[in-house]
DNA sequence: AACAATTACGGAATCCGTAAAAATT
DNA sequence: AATTTTTACGGATTCCGTAATTGTT
């Protein structure tokens, strides 16, 4: 059994390559780890280090083990802050996301939500999801892709489906659904955080031009005193902020997009082990998901 | 950072369910436990146990991380073995295989290796090949597959060449090659120990029943007093004890198979960062192979 | 009464810091 | 002379065991 402060000791020394500096880093005495490097060749029953007169250094097998000890103090670190966000989630909830669209659909359903759960507005990368969920940091994910592994699984939520809104007066306006093919060759205004919207419009529409807008209130300024067409879907608006009052009224109408590759499936991925706690509130989550409707009517 | 004894204490308990028990499990009195139990509380700073006066269990988040302790635990262990192993291997290297052939190489080869190599004379499996030479187990490992992984990779080193042994007034027998096509339907003594020929003869030769003889001495009688045809390779015989020699004179004369699948590719495989440290005796075990021969001409 | 956990107290081990020594650059 | 490691010594922490306390079964 070796005690981790001298794994700690040793993962120093390897980088501070000195016993002087490593007790520095450390905020101990040079003795002192001296003496914990003796301690650990003993518990290890194994020469870790060259030593000469005043000067000490690591053999081969003192710089694999320097190596894999810090390994050992990673996992050390993910365990603590696994155990402490396991015991947070017991009574408070945390809700992530790798796409915006659902981000909006929180917060208008803000209310209605238990107390107890909060909604991380930072959006998350696909990479990340796994590690969330398994370190505890967070016990419901929305993404567009189900995941199924041996510990975690999906819930089907609902579609996000793209709309796109269009001047009243230009003559593809006038129909209940369209088509990616007819909107080729215009020009759209697009926020820069619409997710996986971003490659489903640039692959499905030809020869489109895009004109990316990072900030919102900006976004809404253009839309309003210019004709160009931008997109929403069933889950905007993108927030309850004045930009997004400001879109209620922009002499636009929305059209569904028909194409299949403007439905996307929206899952909430969680731990198998968790769905019993979580089960009540993906209930929730699917019966408040919006209808398919179109863009709300003017 | 959480001291080891710690972790320990804690899984013992998760085992033993009781305080008193756990203390007799690691040799120490009651109150031992308690205060470390409830120093583990505090330098995690959650919540691992519910109390009553007399009668304390985990919580959910006290079972997760005894759960993930002996995950920890565990992998402190292998740290351990892995860097004593190393140390061991600095100036001692030690030979596996997973087949039976290679073995034979090597005692044969045994005068001429150097003083600092042992051979393992007990064959490990194909899934066992990689975690013995990430733990320093094991520097080199014969395997009949090439292995290509970040840090293992293989080297080849020769074939194996299977051979059919006939009785010499067999009209089979007076020629130079053979295939398995030819041994349809014949019987054969077979060695229980010949690895993954095995397979090979089983599904190569047609309608052929396999008599296999787990003994080598009594396989050396059997084959002496009858007529069965029996296998051997260019690394046979399979060793020198008494049964082997008995083999020189029994009646028979091997033919070479010239099937594909009767040459058997042979690999080492060792760490990518031991690549240095192999390469000589590579070269050396290379140069020893036995060139594709038949059976020793009688 | 028996059992289980906690608390109190004293001792023992060990872990640490200061100071001194040894050896190299 | 300055740097680095090791050893020696004394103190302080903490870790442990015994014994007593509390509360339950």
């Amino acid at each position: 059994m070796i005690e981790t402060y001298l794994l700690e000791e040793l993962v120093t020394f390897a980088k501070q390559q000195t016993l002087a500096k490593t007790a520095t880093a450390l905020n101990v005495t040079q003795p002192t780890i001296t003496r914990g490097m003796q301690k650990l060749e003993q518990d290890l029953n194994v020469q870790l280090f060259d030593r000469q007169p005043n000067r000490i250094s690591l053999t081969a097998t003192g710089q694999l083990a320097a190596q894999e000890a810090e390994k050992l103090l990673q996992d050390q670190q993910t365990f603590i802050t696994k155990i402490q966000n396991y015991e947070q989630s017991q009574n408070h909830l945390l809700i992530e996301t790798t796409l915006p669209g659902p981000l909006v659909f929180l917060t208008h359903l803000n209310d209605q939500l238990p107390a107890n759960l909060t909604v991380n507005r930072d959006l998350i990368t696909v990479a990340q999801l796994s590690d969330h969920l398994r370190n505890h940091q967070a016990s419901l994910i929305f993404s567009n892709q189900e995941v199924l592994t041996a510990d975690i699984e999906s819930r089907f939520i609902g579609t996000e489906n793209l709309i796109v809104n269009l001047q009243k007066f230009m003559y593809q306006a006038n129909q209940s659904r369209i088509t990616f093919h007819e909107l080729e060759g215009m020009s759209f205004i697009v926020l820069s955080a619409i997710g996986a919207w971003k490659q489903v419009i640039q692959s499905a529409i030809p020869n489109a031009k895009f004109l990316y807008q990072p900030e919102r209130m900006a976004f809404a300024e253009i839309t309003k005193y210019s004709d160009f067409p931008y997109f929403s879907t069933n889950l905007s608006p993108w927030d309850s902020t004045v930009a997004a009052r400001d879109l209620q009224d922009d002499n636009r109408v929305g059209i569904p997009i028909s194409d299949t590759s403007a439905h996307m499936p929206i899952y909430v991925s969680y731990l198998t082990s968790q769905r019993a706690n979580v089960l009540p509130l993906l209930n929730q989550l699917s019966a408040a998901w919006p209808a398919v409707i179109s863009h709300p009517q003017r």
